[in-house]
DNA sequence: ACATTTAATGCGAGCGCTTTCATTCACGAT
DNA sequence: ATCGTGAATGAAAGCGCTCGCATTAAATGT
């Protein structure tokens, strides 16, 4: 039983007669090789169990072939379905994908990217826009590619959503079911564009039909089912609470769902609601949850093949905005006619 | 604007007025260092902006700093959470985080590994303990740290739970509710041991009491909300259709639950459901999931803090089990009594 | 037949760091 | 004074691969 060290490109070179340089070539640029050469190579690194080292290519190449991406959490469908699409892409061009993450913490996210720079990655895939100057100085010193994602910042490459259209998409089909009174909870806005985005399209349907979105209706929660459930059972306990709740991701909207429910309120009877993301679980909760649709796999999937062009120097569109769109599902209704149990009756009638 | 290029080691030691040796070893052994010495290194180093290149250190060292993951898919709560908890532990060692994923196929695993390998790794985390030989067998040439999670194999060290205990405290809270017909919905089994283990484990707690689970009574569905609703769909169309359903994960279980829900059922009074993983969502579906708690985090920080105590050489647990634990909430119920709407009554009274 | 390309391969100098071994120096013991 | 001793540092040989340049051989043109 030989179980020699591993074989290293020399072995390889001496097996089949030819030098170092061109099992390298056999590598990483066979189109070099005549086809004979190259069959041997192959033959050889074969039979010999040969596999590059990845740490002497990337220091004799400078380039590592991993890519980097930082992620406010793993431990969101939408980020990790991203994670995933964005993987799945990278591996098909010889890629490998690095993860880290800040948990909405800007100085966390400048530290990720300090580390994987100092890794060496070839490429980095951030999420928004809004970041420590002193990050982007960090990767343009670098000179690492970098794509952002969920949010364009000017000049950069991206692959984003128009977020404001999705809050205004929400609202709008709010506003066009007879709803004045329009609550709105978003996630935690400090660190996150994409939801302050939402909120601020949710402004701008409001005004576009004479209305206004009073302090109290808006809230923020973390992003998560329990962050909708607080925030539902603040508007609804307000003195005049709304008539319809939008939720800045789905899982808060669901949340608020759960919690109108709980209250004994019938979604959309009582209460509408409108989320914005539409994950899997908003197909199946009932009732089914009107939403605005991201394309949060095709995002992901956007990113790596924008990276990996550039890496290869090929073209790069500066930012491609991929198209949200409203799923109108059953958690909508026209505005509740007259008061109803808990709540106190809205002002003025509609329709 | 001196924008040179970075500087190397060698640059610091020039500056420090040491040799290259000493600035090495004041980033991995300060402790060798005289106080003064390594302070001079440090400010040069400070000085100059002066990071090393983990290519470099990774070639000359033999090891990477990096681990691998690769899980079943990373779109799914309990492995992005896990995979959370990996990344923040190994990143407080020093060690970076590569992912990859596989959609359980067995040979898409090995691929992964050969990759993750190739890669330089200095460690591996896997799931369950099924796989093709040949995975392990390459992990074990690369002489490569490797940590189980959720399933134990033999010899090997993991972070697991028992799956099949879990399985049985499902069934058995429901046995105890009287419930005798009692389905089973699991994810697909195929390269699935963890589904495995909870099925079984359900058998026992059922043989236990003296009863079975008819062939009829137990589906395989994908691990996902859809999943979980065609596959009580499918149990309540049957002509004597169970009255409480387990699904093999909280997922499945909810869309259970949402399932019977739009067919008119009320749970848990027609039906009783008991998920398994405690995800955040269960407390907050309404009813509350009754699920087995699997400590999923606990499990990727566990498994990371193992991992890192074998690069350093430490003594390592062979197998740490977490412990899972019944948590009781709303979905379940008594029997019921008499029959049900869409339902064929259930033999035999009991209690 | 001879110069000129073009294609295929080899040479060798690194890439930036780690680590073994040797050296130096200060200090307490003899 | 002399000799270990151990602590602190230096010298230098790689780690395994890539790539610019040189070289050779074959093909083409005149």
């Amino acid at each position: 039983m030989s179980l020699n060290r591993k074989p290293r490109l020399a072995d390889v070179a001496r097996d089949a007669g030819v030098s170092p340089a061109t099992v390298s070539r056999a590598i990483s640029q066979p189109e070099l090789l005549s086809g004979e050469t190259l069959a041997r190579v192959r033959l050889s690194a074969q039979r010999l169990g040969y596999s590059p080292d990845a740490a002497a290519r990337a220091l004799a190449s400078g380039r590592s072939m991993t890519i980097g991406a930082v992620m406010p959490t793993l431990d969101n469908g939408i980020f990790s379905k991203a994670l995933q699409a964005m993987q799945e892409n990278l591996a098909a061009a010889g890629y490998q994908l690095l993860v880290a993450s800040h948990d909405y913490n800007i100085a966390a996210e400048t530290d990720a990217v300090r580390t994987l720079l100092a890794r060496g990655v070839d490429g980095l895939f951030l999420v928004g826009a809004e970041r420590a100057p002193e990050t982007r100085a960090m990767v343009e010193a670098a000179g690492v590619p970098m794509v952002l994602t969920w949010c364009a910042a000017p000049g950069q490459p991206a692959v984003v959503v128009d977020n404001v259209l999705a809050g205004t998409l929400a609202a709008r089909h709010l506003i066009e079911n007879g709803h004045h009174r329009i609550g709105v909870i978003t996630g935690r806005l400090k660190f996150n564009d994409r939801q302050e985005a939402r909120l601020e399209g949710v402004r701008k349907a409001l005004e576009a039909a004479g209305l206004t979105l009073p302090l109290a209706l808006a809230c923020e929660q973390p992003t998560n089912l329990a962050g909708g459930r607080m925030g539902c059972a603040k508007l609804l306990e307000l003195a005049e609470p709304p008539t319809a709740i939008i939720g800045g991701i789905d899982l808060i909207a669901i949340g608020s769902m759960v919690e109108a429910q709980a209250r004994g309120l019938s979604v959309p009877s009582d209460l509408s609601i409108v989320g914005i993301d539409d994950v899997d679980m908003a197909a199946h909760v009932s009732p089914s949850l009107t939403t605005v649709h991201v394309p949060t796999a095709l995002i992901g999937a956007q990113a790596a093949k924008m990276i990996v062009a550039w890496l290869r120097n090929q073209d790069v569109d500066k930012a491609v905005c991929l198209p949200v769109e409203l799923i109108v599902r059953r958690s909508c209704g026209r505005v509740p006619q007259s008061p109803r149990s808990p709540l106190s009756g809205s002002h003025g009638m509609d329709s």
